[in-house]
RNA sequence: GUGAGUGUAGCUCAGUUGGUUAGAGUACUGGGCUGUGGUCCCAGGCGUCGAGGGUUCGAAUCCCUUCACUCACCCCA
């Protein structure tokens, strides 16, 4: 028989790794719910069109990296491949613009892009993603960057950057977007394949491409940045007056730009040098016209996903204290008879316990303990028995004590067991 | 979608200019120690050498095809 492997960028999280995803889900509930966000669940699949909408027609994400399919009625289904479109879309459909001033919602799951796997990269992945609705105020992009910085804090992350930068509003966009395809149509000849076809879809998309010439080309460009309308100043300087009260201490990155249509003046992102290729383990911004585009209320929007595997990779490993860990060890059939009562009697008490299915050798029995790093084992086997007691071995120290043989009250006497 | 690299035991990897029965470490199981783990010693099982085809007296080794994985590009969390 073939064995059945999993999907190309389809994986298993396990062992440390399942570990570190419910270190950081734990945290991510913790610090969002203090700041007033709860937690909703949305469907991995939605029509098509609605990623075609948030995320833009000529975006990589919908041209070229969606899993899209034919459901049986002739209706096209995509695997949401982020998260905002899916919130944006409850956000309507539950009617929250009307029943609540402002939105606080945070969800987490799986995304799907079909993509070359590589470092950090799958086509099934995970994120955390939260959103505001209901603020244009730059305070809450202060407050969302400033959550960001107490999380990685929580999660031991140290080596991060935070880059910031505005892309502006419609207002000033258009006038900006003439001037750079002006200037790069003189120049066109320079750049790469890839950007003189940017150049007329997506300019702003220049920026972000590795070739030499671009980025030789780039650093003498106009930049959006620096062309921002009256408004949009106001509110990146008074964002950066609120980061500072925040003590966060972003890099601003002028040519920082985003792979999706709907952001509009502030967007960020997080990085790492320890994630090879795609350091980027975190990214967001403000939509402050999707919800409208999306045909609801004119309502701003601003929101961050985190990208759960690229996370866990710079996540050192956990240490965290479990609590002390017994195995039963048995002789004999007669000792056998207790094993469902000691293991009742102790999981009942929350005292982890494990023994073996299919005891052999005591010797057998004690080499499972120890490989599973146990604290203490029990004993139990003819001797005890005639005895009436039940030994218990400190496997650290491997000092023995003996406690009465009585199921009722063993799970008692081993919490308050002192045994060096 | 493009490019490069790698596929040999559960895991990490040796394997010479093609040569007989494919190895080591680790892990696992049992024993030395008949009721006591870790260290030590001994023993044991394990492989369709990624798959298919070709060259050859003979292929893990050379050639072709294919698949998978990894990294990078594009792009992105």
């Amino acid at each position: 028989m073939e064995k059945i492997a999993s999907l190309r960028g389809f994986r298993d999280i396990s062992g440390e790794e399942a570990e570190k995803f419910v270190r950081i889900e734990l945290v991510s509930r913790a610090i969002f719910e203090l700041s007033g966000f709860r937690e909703i669940s949305i469907p991995i699949l939605e029509k098509t069109e609605l990623f075609k909408r948030s995320i833009g027609d000529t975006t990589d994400i919908v041209e070229k990296e969606m899993f899209t399919f034919i459901d049986r009625n002739g209706d096209s289904l995509t695997l949401r491949p982020e998260a905002t479109a899916g919130v944006v879309r409850h956000y309507l459909q539950e009617a929250l613009h009307a029943r609540e001033r402002i939105s606080r919602l945070f969800t987490m799951g799986p995304m799907f892009r079909h993509e070359r796997p590589q470092k950090g990269r799958f086509r099934q992945f995970h994120q955390v993603d939260v959103e505001i609705f209901g603020a244009a105020e730059p305070i809450v992009d202060a407050e969302l960057l400033w959550m960001i910085t107490r999380m990685l804090d929580r999660l031991a992350v140290k080596y991060y950057a935070i880059e910031v930068n505005s892309v502006g509003c419609k207002a000033c966009r258009e006038p900006f977007k003439e001037k750079l395809v002006a200037y790069f149509s003189e120049k066109k000849e320079a750049l790469c394949p890839d950007c003189q076809n940017r150049l007329y879809r997506n300019p702003l998309r220049i920026f972000d491409c590795k070739s030499q010439a671009c980025i030789e080309l780039g650093k003498e460009s106009p930049l959006i940045f620096d062309h921002l309308c009256e408004n949009c100043r106001a509110h990146f300087e008074t964002l950066t007056r609120y980061l500072a009260e925040f003590g966060v201490d972003p890099v601003f990155n002028k040519r920082l730009v985003r792979g999706l249509d709907y952001y509009t003046r502030t967007v960020f992102e997080v990085t790492s040098g320890e994630l090879g290729a795609q350091k980027a383990f975190l990214a967001g911004g403000r939509y402050d016209n999707l919800v409208e585009e999306m045909g609801g209320p004119s309502v701003p929007g601003i929101g961050f996903a985190i990208g759960m595997e690229r996370l866990a990779l710079i996540m050192s490993s956990s240490q965290i204290s479990k609590g002390l860990k017994y195995f039963l060890a048995l002789i004999g059939d007669k000792a056998a008879a207790y094993r469902i009562p000691v293991i009742k009697a102790l999981a009942e008490r929350d005292i982890p316990i494990s023994y073996s299915p299919n005891p052999k050798s005591l010797k057998s029995q004690m080499r499972h303990a120890d490989s599973i790093g146990t604290d203490y084992v029990m004993i139990l086997g003819e001797g005890e028995l005639e005895k009436g007691i039940i030994l218990v071995r400190n496997m650290r120290s491997g000092n023995q004590a003996e406690l009465p043989l009585d199921t009722t009250s063993l799970a008692g006497r081993l919490q308050t067991l002192v045994l060096e």
